[in-house]
DNA sequence: GCTGCTACGTTGGTCGAGCCAACGTTGGTA
DNA sequence: TACCAACGTTGGCTCGACCAACGTAGCAGC
């Protein structure tokens, strides 16, 4: 990268943690996805994901698919409904849960939002080559695979 | 890891983002770091950290070291100062800036830090070997060094 | 039947992190 | 001198993660 060095390094202290790095990562990225599309994407596009990869859900399904509180869950479905990307129906079968439906316009939300996401992507990983990039997905992968993805 | 399977997993979307995958591994180093210790711990151990290795600081430069906003940096120093860790006083050489001095208590206060940082680290990163772990350090290098670390 | 217990959705709130705007002071420079 | 940039500070905003509490609904047990 084009480097004339006004940019003073992190401590080595904090280099050599991986829980920093990860959060400062997880920083750029977030940055990139508000400079690339809109407020809550991010949250929209995760929920869309899910309900367009495993069919209707419930919301606490939902929540436990992607390591989410159900308040945040219900906030998230209040914007997609409201947004018609969503429909939120009493479940006949068990009256406690709503049903959570992906409509065909909420498809083509997520399609855009997709877009976005991998030119996103390509951006935060642009230092890295596909081999790397893959490396790192897969040890990401192994360090989520061994924690509970659920806080309650 | 001993798993009964009633964790649902996240849609390949999802899994298949590093963006998504560094915000998981942020959040459970953060959930790890605030059963470990205080709150504001994360942050204090990272000014404390910078001034050890680089001696003594403006806010500006604090700030530039760590990718943090001048006003983030000012409250942290706010809680440092407080607990007579750092010290605070007007640049002779410039008045417009502070010179911001990490005190004896700040040092071992830093020390006490880095135990359950070191604690943090190894169980976040619990399922990776030695090697994998410095692989994962050395690709989250690579992607932050291609990144501007500063906001404004 | 009735009594617990659990799960669910919902409301409302806390806290930390990242970010922006504005102000007064100070340095440096045209 | 006048102008602009940098610094520290105050105050505020949004997001994400989290917790507490409520009412409803299902599901056991006695």
């Amino acid at each position: 990268m084009p480097e004339t060095d006004d940019t003073p390094q992190p401590p080595a202290r904090l280099r050599a943690l991986a829980s920093w790095q990860a959060s400062k990562v997880s920083t750029i990225g977030a940055r990139l996805f508000a400079r690339e599309m809109k407020l809550g994407a991010r949250a929209d596009f995760a929920v869309l994901a899910a309900l367009d990869e495993c069919g209707p859900l419930s919301q606490a399904d939902i929540g436990r698919r992607l390591g989410l509180d159900r308040n945040d869950v219900n906030g998230i479905l209040n914007r997609l409904e409201q947004g018609r990307h969503v429909t939120r129906e009493p479940d006949p079968a068990d009256r406690r849960r709503n049903v959570v439906t992906l409509t065909t316009g909420g498809r083509l939300h997520l399609d855009e939002l997709q877009k976005h996401t991998d030119a996103v992507q390509d951006e935060l990983l642009a230092g890295l080559s596909t081999a790397e990039r893959r490396q790192l997905q897969a040890l990401l992968t192994k360090v989520l695979g061994s924690h509970q993805p659920e806080p309650a």
